[in-house]
DNA sequence: TTAAATGATATCAAAAAAGTATCATTATTT
DNA sequence: AAATAATGATACTTTTTTGATATCATTTAA
């Protein structure tokens, strides 16, 4: 079972220093910090722009700070970005789906314990994580 | 989110196949039916055999047979036969420990999440899964 | 104008998951 | 005894996902 990616991980470190730092920081300050490769750390937090997470600000001493305050990001906020949950309906097995998808009694069970978790994560704030 | 493998998922529908058969049943009986390729059951099913949940019987009219109650038999069982869990005190990323490991505040909090849908699998009888 | 930041995108590498192939062993049937 | 049909064991291959790079364009402050 894998409840979150690395790319998750990374993203909670390094909003918690951004945090930390006083709301504002570059990718350069961060990744040494939080043993994150650079270029990754980058991408990540593109789409944590893309998401309205934080805004960046480009050119010289940019950066990025908080859009949706720091308080009141969960964990389900960061991982929703970079691992998708199955669809109401839909097959955790999306690329195979057998052909009795139809009748299929399991993929209903499976996908509600899945969402039990997902509420969960819903409940848990990031900056309770340090606790 | 993937909360089972796809050898997860053949093993569910195999061992209710079986059920329905009356119990008992061989490989060769069975995979077309769940739409699992032969030798990918096979090897599944010595797993469920080394595990304690099917007997095996070799040789001509051989095939597989409960060990443990269909009744009794629950998602956790089977689940874990094929993923593991995050052990206590382990770091959810176990290729990618980082240098903080023993600082680490976000690997607890993450297993505990893990552990509470590990949880809800014990509470998930396979028997219930169909209706 | 230069330096230092992000935007965008294409590509690559490593790991995990899914699936195959093959030969050995065992038991039943003929 | 031989043929058949099942599992045991194990090594291998393929596909998919995840994690990570590389590169060039754009923006902005000093």
């Amino acid at each position: 079972m894998r409840i979150i990616k690395k790319e998750t991980d990374y993203a909670l470190r390094a909003l918690y220093f951004i945090h930390e730092k006083g709301g504002k920081a570059a990718v350069s300050q961060i990744y040494s910090q939080i043993k994150a490769p650079r270029p990754f750390l980058r991408k990540i937090f593109r789409m944590l722009a893309l998401s309205g997470i934080l805004i960046s600000k480009k050119g010289k001493n940019g950066g990025f700070e908080f859009k949706k305050p720091f308080n009141s990001i969960t964990l389900a906020d960061i991982n929703e970005i970079f691992d998708e949950m199955t669809p109401l309906g839909g097959c955790p097995f999306k690329n195979r789906i057998c052909s009795n998808f139809r009748s299929c009694a399991l993929k209903g069970k499976i996908r509600a314990i899945e969402q039990e978790t997902y509420q969960r994560l819903k409940r848990t704030y990031i900056k309770d994580m340090w606790d």
